[in-house]
DNA sequence: ATACCTCTTATTGTCAACAATTTTATTGAA
DNA sequence: TTCAATAAAATTGTTGACAATAAGAGGTAT
């Protein structure tokens, strides 16, 4: 149950009339959480233009909308090159997460349906089933994780929290968990924090449900810092 | 004391080699701040790039811009609308504020120095001296809230959650807050919350500062909920 | 070799024209 | 009059060309 955040925060109808810009502004977005654009590099007009067959005026519209969603950073006369978060502003957006995936727990706890709660259960024995094997493991350290935040933040019902988590945050951390290649690895340990959220939602305890979020995102973000700090102290000793 | 968050959060230098695109960028999101262009209605592009003297292109890089920002909505080969937000989708951003804010006030107690602690104290007794007046009551209730909420964030030392609250939602509320014609009208007890808030900072108790302005925030989204409410019905018995 | 200036090249910013689509106006029939 | 079909106008989407700026190559003096 791989869930696909692009498709799903689009809303894509059965019948699309889409223009140009926005085609290339999922591509470019999908380039650039997949790493296939690196982090901090230049983004060649002319070169993506050819590359994606458009001309430069639909490829500016959509430059300039990832820019709104703080993908990219553009200077005037110089250029836009991808985002590139050091490990205080990747902290920064944890605490962020923390905060407001501990709301849409609260919010969960309240207006979650009994449907609602039937869906998380069964995305949990999924990733219990697929947490055997290291293959599963691997798949739930990689995607797992972030579908149990994003069916968590659907339950809130609150559409804006979910545009600003879905649409935006959790792209920036997507393309950050390629860069340093794997999740904190402390599958087991998340894993029954969820169950343990989602045992606090299905009995409405919204002031539970919110604290166990904000630890287990605090934990998430503790193991992430140590690890990061693993791999640079490792870069120095090359 | 009146901080001017465009011009802040865009950090312009003194020599600014800006592009056509951005200055429009600016000019019509304070034209949609402002209430010039009201919510909902549609954007004519040949009239605006007429109006501002660029030709269609810049323009519509700033749309997209806008776009990003959430505070256009654009719908292929029909065009931009100004956003417009019923009463829950501002409920929403409340709820939003509640939670963010509180991490900024938690952040702040941790971070701030003593001069930050200066400003906060010096911005209250400047609200202090003009909420004697009712043109003071009047600029507290418009911009002096803003400016409060402004600083504190700024205290919290997390450039990104300044970007989401300084650089977006704001924006967005102030857009209502003309659009209801003023703030909810409850200045003095608003005042004495911020005073609250500001003794727990300098106290660097982060739990009692976040858990204040929650309820502050709350406050002012229970205070709003009803102005609406009142403003509807009276709507419909006309 | 380094620093500095100049010329060349490439890239970004802007514009105006064209194509595609939607909206509006008009006509005709029930 | 009301409704539908059609034609005209306006608006959006896209393109290629040109101007302005920045990046790079090459040569000269220290």
């Amino acid at each position: 149950m791989v869930i696909d955040l692009m498709s799903i925060s689009e809303t894509n109808q059965s019948t699309k009339p889409s223009t140009l810009a926005d085609n290339v502004f999922d591509q470019i977005r999908n380039a650039i959480v997949k790493g296939e654009l690196a982090p901090g590099s230049k983004i060649n007009e002319p070169q993506l233009s050819r590359q994606y067959g458009i001309s430069r005026g639909p490829l500016r519209e959509a430059i300039r909308r990832l820019e709104g969603c703080k993908l990219v950073e553009i200077k005037p006369n110089i250029g836009a090159n991808i985002v590139y978060l050091n490990i205080s502003q990747i902290i920064e957006i944890y605490e962020i997460r923390e905060s407001l995936e501990g709301l849409a727990c609260r919010l969960a706890a309240a207006n979650a349906s009994s449907q609602d709660c039937a869906k998380l259960r069964e995305l949990l024995t999924h990733h219990e089933e697929q947490i055997q094997s290291e293959n599963g493991l691997r798949y739930y350290q990689r995607e797992g994780d972030l579908d149990f935040h994003y069916q968590i933040v659907q339950c809130s019902g609150n559409q804006r929290l979910f545009d600003m988590l879905c649409g935006e945050l959790y792209h920036l951390l997507r393309m950050y968990r390629i860069q340093t290649a794997s999740e904190p690895s402390r599958p087991i340990q998340a894993f029954k924090e969820h169950h343990q959220i989602v045992d606090s939602i299905e009995q409405s305890d919204g002031e539970l449900a919110e604290l166990l979020m904000g630890r287990h995102i605090a934990n998430a973000r503790k193991a992430l810092l140590t690890r990061m700090q693993e791999i640079q102290a490792s870069e120095r000793t090359d």
